[in-house]
DNA sequence: TTAAATTGCTTGCAAATTGCAAGTGATAAA
DNA sequence: TTTATCACTTGCAATTTGCAAGCAATTTAA
């Protein structure tokens, strides 16, 4: 059997990872996708970073082929597509809080308070709801 | 007193972040300061992954405009320089920590696992030692 | 005491990526 | 039927990247 995955830079597990998603945009995507239950093109397009259209469809193809995110039709409007993430971008979110924890501590401590506290006192608890919610609303389980 | 700090995306912390660490090569270096114990331009030059000498040299600059490196002048070889990073960068590797966890689950887990079996069995403490490594290689205390 | 290396960059340029605006084709709503 | 909406695609200019060469300030070697 053949392997069917893209060369990698390195062997390094933070070099694979940032393949991935080490561009300006691709976690702001899977942001909007777990962690404020976005699921379509028009939602994810409203990120009010301002992600450029050819932009976001190129990342969402990545996602989908790398397995972190799944597209099917709506079955109540056929026009349109609901991106779902996968337990592979559930994997993803230790790492999420984790930086959002530094940026809140780093860039504006004030905004995020309550995330903070809740984070300081019950961080183990506090990252399998988000887990939880996200296989929720994707679906998953 | 007026700000001095560039204006953002957006508030999200996400967002933030990604402004400071969001491209291909920063974390690559930053591994390298903090987790390879490189310090000098050279030595990050070697980066297995290949980075150009020019984004080096931007990435660096940049580091230390946001805080996260100092560089200082080597006092046994004038011609060099040494880069160490900051407490700031410090509060990183929890962050790193779970990139490589989810690195090395979803890319390569035979690689790692001496890794990941630390981490499961004693995160935190895993990442305690980590640091104070980081900041004793630094000098910081 | 010079000449050759080494170090940490900078510069120039081609190639790739991004951002922006304007389509396009399929489906749905009026 | 016409018009609107949705998920893109396309074209193009602007920005960023990668690559190679250069350069000034040391340090090492002859």
């Amino acid at each position: 059997m053949t392997s069917t995955a893209e060369p990698r830079r390195s062997e390094c597990p933070i070099s694979f990872a940032l393949e991935i998603f080490g561009d300006r945009w691709t976690l702001i995507v899977l942001r909007d996708l777990m962690l404020k239950s976005r699921q379509r093109y028009r939602e994810l397009l409203d990120a009010e970073e301002g992600i450029a259209t050819n932009v976001l469809a190129e990342r969402l193809k990545r996602l989908e082929h790398r397995g972190l995110i799944t597209k099917k039709r709506d079955p109540a409007d056929a026009r349109q597509f609901i991106y779902l993430p996968s337990e592979l971008a559930v994997g993803l979110v230790p790492m999420l809080v984790e930086m959002i924890v530094w940026g809140i501590r780093t860039g504006d401590k004030d905004a995020g308070s309550d995330f903070l506290d809740r984070f300081e006192t019950e961080r183990d608890k506090l990252i399998r709801d988000l887990q939880q919610k996200v296989r929720n609303d994707a679906g998953l389980r």
